[in-house]
DNA sequence: GAATTTTTATGACTAAAATCATATTATAAG
DNA sequence: CTTATAATATGATTTTAGTCATAAAAATTC
């Protein structure tokens, strides 16, 4: 990770914009900008816990893994997204992995000083509260999911996912440029049933394909396969 | 549930004891004590949130349903612990049901009164926070499991997590009453594989049984079989 | 305390998904 | 622009875990 200075605006990622506005001269004078490269790992699970990041451009997957080849994603963090902070709490090192997907800026901030930012600014840990509250509950549905839903609703539920974070191009196309493997890892399975599946939903009609690109064709149908069914 | 007025002492769960001394006055003014039955349902997934709930005696289950049979068990709240802290963020509806294990004691607090308290208490914000980091780690740790750890190893685990929870008993057992098809739901898979997978464990000589209690004989097998293994 | 319901136990069978094996393309590196 | 490496594609096989069926034992209810 290439160090550049004075890169990001302090305007656009999660602590900035619910930050007082007095507090961004002290922002800018405590991150550091790092340049980093396609597949690059930022830090990994296990690394002591120093800071807390936030994208400025690119994207970053951050994942855990198992038995040093199957991964799975958590999440991917798109501009202004933090990642990092699952450091935060009684433990020292990070639980996850975080690799960058592009070329990107990310942006760094010491634990010291994002601790003082959450003293200094309520509003921020009451948003960051409101954040992982809602991550939890995210990642609990993800957890009932991956216990009882088979793996063609889990792919089908990761394209839906995808088309709302990342939205669609001209063509129509899921606006990511994604491997199948991390589309597999994704969805916790493996690239061979993910594959298989994708040809159930392109032979379905929900889906259509474009080189690496996917298209929802069905949209609807494709939200009934991955259904949270609660109370029928 | 039924009301049961000044049962808690307003000192022993997590909210009063993250809060300023000055504030209890408020907190025994607008919590509402409610006696719940063992199998009760305290709420169910799609509720609308009304408030936040305290375990004062009793042990309660938060699990999330899967096509009316299927279940998965989140985690267990006992004396002190919250639950129903997943209604908070954007969402106006539980994620979770939540039912008690055994008769027992809960404190309710409205939605309300809880914003109110964070606005007042910046240190149970704080800790707050770092609770919902811990919770947030836990959850993604065992969307792993779910995804790439074979069943036995999900059930080694279980028993470890609830072995560390619950303590042991006089005669070294687990120190909890839980059904064995609460303990597939935990480990997130059917009845009938977590028996097989218990019936070898107690063959591999890991555990040992005594009516519905269960011991864990080697536990530094049982935790190698539950391993995180991160880089090895 | 007899009857009903729930929980536990266990074998047989099936379905789902992982693993293995191997081409075929792309993509990046020299 | 050729070579090496990584990503995609796909069939065959094996493993794992879920489903079905049914019986015994416990616990609860009437």
């Amino acid at each position: 990770m290439i160090q550049k200075a004075n890169t990001c605006d302090t305007k656009n990622c999660f602590m900035c914009k619910n930050c007082l506005p007095e507090w961004h001269p002290a922002i800018a004078a405590n991150k550091t900008n790092l340049k980093v490269k396609k597949g690059e790992v930022i830090f990994k699970e296990g690394d002591p816990v120093t800071g807390i990041y936030f994208v400025y451009t690119g994207l970053v997957k951050v994942y855990k893994k198992w038995d040093t080849e199957k991964e799975l994603i958590i999440r991917f963090a798109k501009e202004g997204a933090t990642f990092g902070h699952r450091g935060l709490g009684n433990n020292s090192t990070y639980p996850v992995s975080a690799a960058a997907m592009e070329n990107g800026v990310v942006c760094y901030i010491s634990l010291e000083f994002f601790e003082a930012t959450l003293k200094v600014n309520s509003n921020f840990t009451y948003q960051l509260l409101m954040f992982f509250a809602d991550e939890l509950r995210e990642s609990e549905r993800k957890m009932r999911n991956l216990a009882h839903m088979p793996v063609k609703g889990r792919v089908a539920e990761a394209l839906v996912a995808l088309q709302k974070q990342f939205g669609t191009n001209a063509g129509g196309f899921i606006n990511i440029a994604i491997s199948r493997q991390d589309l597999a890892s994704y969805s916790g399975a493996t690239y061979e049933t993910v594959f298989r599946m994708i040809n159930e939903l392109v032979n379905d009609g929900l889906i259509s394909l474009s080189a690496k690109s996917i298209r929802i064709n069905d949209h609807d149908a494709l939200s009934v396969l991955a259904q949270d069914i609660m109370f029928p």
